[in-house]
DNA sequence: CATGAATGAGTGTTCATTCAT
DNA sequence: TATGAATGAACACTCATTCAT
C-alpha cells in the first residue's frame, strides 16, 4: 500500500527515508509557525538540514512536498477512521468516526487547516484523490448501518458530513477554542440532525 | 454606508468610481477563472483596461482589492440577511436565513470560495471584521427568537451555523452540485438538528 | 537681472508669481523635514496646494524645481556677499566675508546641504554656473585687495576658500554644531591659515 | 578584520567571493561612469557579468552594496592612516596624514565623491560608524603629539580638519585639478593654518 | 489657465528550479 | 549522491509626465 506519489527516487535506503521524513516534517514545521508566509524550497531545505540540491533529489518540485504532507495527514485519518470503523458500526459507529475525524484534525489543527486550504489551490491529485475516495468509502460503510436512517445511504451524504466535520473544526480552531468535547458534541449534534436522528 | 476599506483617493467623481469598478471586477474574475495562478497586480490592471499606475491611485496595493473584494461579498451578504431578518423572525426566519446565505455564497460560487480562502491568509482587516461582527450580530438576533431552543442563545452558535453553512456549500459547489433545493434542505436538517429541534 | 531659468510662462502676474513661489516653498519644505525620500513632484504639488498639473505648468519638470531652488540660495549668498564687499575690503573684507558666507549657508542649514548634494548629482546648469561665477567674481574682488598675501590672487584661491567654508560648515551642522561664533573662528583661522596670513 | 556588514551568506568559496567582487566592481565602475543615474541593481548585476538573483544571494540589498562599497573606501583609508600613523608622530606625522588622506581619496576621486554622498543619504549603519570612529580615533591620536598647539587637542579639532580635507580634494577634483602635490600644499596650509601653527 | 485621472517605463526583490562540481 | 552557487522569469510598486476635460 506504498504511496504513489511520484519520489524521484524511491526512499528505499535507510538514509534517504530519513532525509525524506526531515523535509516533510521542516514544511510542516514552516507551515505551522509562519504559515505560507516563508513556505519557501530553500526555508524547507536549510530547516530539514538538506541542500536544496537533495531536496529536487526526492521530490520533484515544491508542490509535491505540500501534496505529500496533504497526503500524510489524510492516510492518518484513513488508518484511524478504518480502525474505529472495524470496532464499531451503526449509531454508536459514527459517533465514534466523528470523534476519531474531530482528533485527526485537531492534532495539528494549525496544519491541518492550511493544508485544507493548500489542497483547494493545487491541481487536483491521483494520490489524494484516491485516499479521499478511501475515506469516503469508510465514511459510507459507517453510514450504510441498518440502525441509521435512509437518508444515510443518499449520495451526498457522506460529502456533507465531511464539509461539516471540517467546516466546524476549522472554524472553532480558528476561534481557538479548544474543549474538544464540547465541540465534539456540537458536531454530532448536526450530523446526526442532518442524518434525522437523535445523537 | 460607505466602506472604510482605505482608497488612495475618494473616487468622487465618474471616471474614477468606474476605474475602481473595473479594477474590481477584473481581479473578481481572475479569481474565478484562473484561480490564484493569475492573480497578479499586472494582469487585474491589464483585464481591467487600465494602466498599473491606475490600479495604484486607487488601491493602496494588491491586498487592498482582495481585500475590497471580500468586503463586498460580505456587505451584500449583510445586507440581505438584514433584509430577510427583518421581515421574518425565530424558527421560520432561520429558514429564510439559511436560504439567503446560501443563495449568497451560490451567486458567484467560485470567487467566495476563493475569497474565503483569501481572507483567511490576509493579516485581519478592520473593515472585513466590522462587516464579519455586523452578520453576526443578525445572526445572533436571529437566534434569539423565543421559539428557538435555549442552545439557539449559546456564544458558539452563530460561529457554529455560519461554519456549517459555508462548508457545507462550498464542499457541494466543488462538486459541481447545482440543485439549490437540495442543498438548502440538507443545510436546514443540519442547523436545525445543531439546534435540536425539527426543521 | 531677472532669472534665466526657464520657466514654461513667466510668472508676471501675481497668481503666477505666488503658484512659483508657493511650488517652491513646498519643495523646499519637503527636502528640509523628509530629505529626498519625499521629493517627488505629486507630494510637492500637494504640499503647495496646487495640482500637478499646475506645477507642470511652470517648471519644465522635477530637475528644474531643484535648479531653481539652488540659484535661490546662490542669488541669496550672492546678493549678501556683494552687500559685505561693498562696504568693506581687505582683511576685514575677508572676515565680514567669511561671516556672511556662513550665516547664509546656516538660515535654512538642512536645505542648503541636500541642495549641494543635487547640484553635484545634476547635469551641470547655466543659470547656476553663472550665479557661481558671479559669487566668484566677488570673493576674487575681496581677495584681490592689496593688504591680503599674493597667494590671495592664486587661481585656486576662491575655490579652495568656498570649499573649506562649505565643507566645515556642512560638517560642524551635521554633527548639530549650533555656536556659530566658535565655528566662525575655526573657519576664519583656517582660511586665513591657508593664505599664510594671520586672522 | 572582516567587515560585519551582512552577507546573506559568507563567500567562503572561490566562486562565491569572486562573485560578491565582480559585483561590487560593477556597482564601483557604474558610479564612476555615469553617477547614480544608472546605479541600479539590475545594471550592477549585468555590469557584474552575474544575474540579478545572484547578487541577492550575496546582498541583502541594493543600500547594503553602497554601503559595502563605502566600507571599502573607508577601510582603505583606515589602513592607510594607521600606517602612516604608526611610522610617524606630531607636526611630521600630520604632513604625512594629511597626504595619505588626500592620495585615498584621489585614488579613485569620482567614486570617493560619489560614495560621500550616498552616504548622507542613507540611513546611519553600524559598520561605516565604526570605522568613521576608528579613522577618527587615528587622527586623534596624530594630533595629540605634543610639538602640536593646544587647539589640536579640542573636540572638534579632528572633525574639522576631515571637513576641510574632503571638501578642498572634492572640489579640487570636480574642477578637473591633477596636480596632488600642489593640492596636498594648499591643504596643508589650511589645516596648519587652522591649528595656528606653521606647516 | 487649472485640474487630476491616467499612463507606463523602470526598479527592487523573491523564489522555484537547474547543474557544474 | 550531495552540494549550493547560479539562474531569470515573475511580481509588486513608484513616480515623472501627459492630456482630456
Amino acid at each position: 500500500m506504498n504511496s504513489l506519489i511520484s519520489l524521484r527516487k524511491k526512499p528505499t535506503q535507510k538514509r534517504s527515508s530519513a532525509t525524506v521524513a526531515a523535509i516533510l516534517e521542516a514544511a510542516a514545521l514552516i507551515l505551522e509557525t509562519s504559515g505560507l508566509e516563508n513556505y519557501n524550497t530553500n526555508e524547507i531545505a536549510a530547516r530539514a538540514g538538506v541542500s536544496i540540491g537533495s531536496l529536487y533529489q526526492y521530490f520533484p518540485g515544491k508542490d509535491a512536498i505540500t501534496r505529500k504532507l496533504i497526503a500524510r495527514e489524510m492516510e492518518q485519518l484513513r488508518d484511524t477512521l478504518a480502525d474505529v470503523a472495524f470496532l464499531h458500526s451503526g449509531h454508536s459507529g459514527l459517533h465514534h468516526l466523528l470523534a476519531a475525524a474531530i482528533n485527526c484534525q485537531l492534532r495539528r489543527p494549525v496544519l491541518a487547516r492550511v493544508l485544507d486550504l493548500e489542497e483547494a489551490r493545487l491541481p487536483p491529485d491521483e494520490d489524494v484523490e484516491r485516499l479521499a475516495s478511501q475515506i469516503d468509502k469508510i465514511v459510507h460503510r459507517c453510514l450504510a448501518a441498518p440502525d441509521l436512517p435512509e437518508s444515510a445511504r443518499a449520495p451526498e451524504a457522506v460529502g456533507d458530513i465531511v464539509a461539516i466535520i471540517k467546516g466546524m473544526v476549522d472554524a472553532a480552531e480558528r476561534r481557538g477554542e479548544t474543549d474538544i468535547s464540547s465541540l465534539t458534541s456540537r458536531v454530532s449534534k448536526s450530523v446526526f440532525g442532518y442524518l434525522g436522528c437523535a445523537p
